[in-house]
DNA sequence: AAATAGTACAACCGCCACGGG
DNA sequence: ACCCGTGGCGGTTGTACTATT
């Protein structure tokens, strides 16, 4: 944990920027801490009084990102579930890169990290496949192979079909890191966080940061950090009903509600047109991706 | 063992919208 | 109407780390 941060000597450039008193580059710990502490005591908002008054020597900005995308007590770490991929390349073919009305249906996701998944992981296949990830090809591929192939996925972790509640709440918000569908092809990025939040925490098993957070609303008479959920997307993986509804959100009966909860009924969204996206790196090696791949 | 390539993600940048003065 | 501060968003970069050669 903060191993990056520990291991490096911040520069002369990172202690100053552009001749101003303001940091940049990687947090420390102690930075972390005093952002933390401050907003467990005084909330969030008015970002650059609060760096100020926080006593750190960072835009407003700054600190801004870095609580949303890190130090928030509901952030989810780890790889992407099944589930969470599969609405991820529904949502962007609804929406297109529109990352932060993407991240507002997967709690605990950022829109950060949403972006830096489409990227690292969709964008490389497009580019694998010598294909433009807007051409109808790279399309075609996302709606035929992919797609069932994420509702094969969600459906051997989760065969109890008939599980007809699901709300854009309660859709992704298993946390169970260690047991979710491994999607990380390999290669690097495999470290872990400097600094974990509580919410992962609590499935990881150790971090400075849920001590940190747990301390500061202690402190400052604050409620616990939220409880996490373990509910699982219920898994309706019925590739058959993909020719009857033309929309495979709607084969999974729990989605489609939630598509009534993110687009009005009336809202058309040009049926499987729409449904593009990715697969995982993982399934570089599938055999089953691989020769889908060929057929295609 | 060292060099190189590839990957993931934290962080920054620039732009824009909005509200208050 | 204009300016300014602020917050939010999407695009991009930097770099730690892992895998491969």
């Amino acid at each position: 944990m903060m191993a990056q941060h520990e291991a490096r000597e911040l520069s002369s450039e990172e202690e100053t920027a552009a001749g101003e008193d303001l940091r940049r580059g990687p947090w420390t710990v102690e930075e972390d801490l005093l952002l933390v502490n401050y907003i467990a005591a005084h909330g969030e908002g008015r970002w650059n009084a609060l760096a100020r008054c926080a006593g750190l020597k960072r835009t407003g900005k700054s600190c801004r990102l870095r609580w949303l995308n890190y130090l928030r007590p509901d952030v989810r770490r780890g790889n992407m579930t099944a589930e969470e991929q599969l609405l991820i390349l529904e949502l962007h073919g609804r929406w297109g890169n529109r990352w932060s009305k993407i991240a507002q249906h997967l709690p605990g996701r950022t829109d950060n990290e949403i972006k830096n998944y489409w990227r690292t992981r969709v964008q490389k296949h497009a580019k694998h496949l010598n294909c433009d990830v807007n051409s109808q090809q790279f399309k075609d591929l996302m709606r035929y192979l992919w797609m069932p192939r994420l509702l094969e996925r969600i459906h051997r972790s989760s065969p109890s079909i008939d599980t007809p509640d699901l709300s854009a709440a309660s859709c992704v918000t298993a946390v169970d890191v260690s047991s979710s569908s491994s999607v990380d092809g390999g290669g690097g990025g495999a470290h872990q966080p400097q600094l974990l939040s509580p919410l992962a925490v609590a499935t990881e098993g150790s971090s400075n940061a849920a001590a940190m957070w747990q301390q500061a609303q202690m402190s400052s008479g604050a409620p616990p950090p939220p409880t996490t959920t373990t509910q699982q997307l219920p898994a309706a993986a019925c590739q058959s009903q993909f020719d009857q509804f033309g929309c495979w959100s709607e084969s999974l009966p729990g989605l489609a509600a939630f598509y009534d909860d993110v687009a009005p009924p009336d809202f058309d969204v040009g049926g499987v047109d729409s449904m593009w996206g990715a697969a995982s790196c993982a399934e570089d090696d599938d055999p089953w991706y691989t020769q889908m791949l060929g057929a295609l």
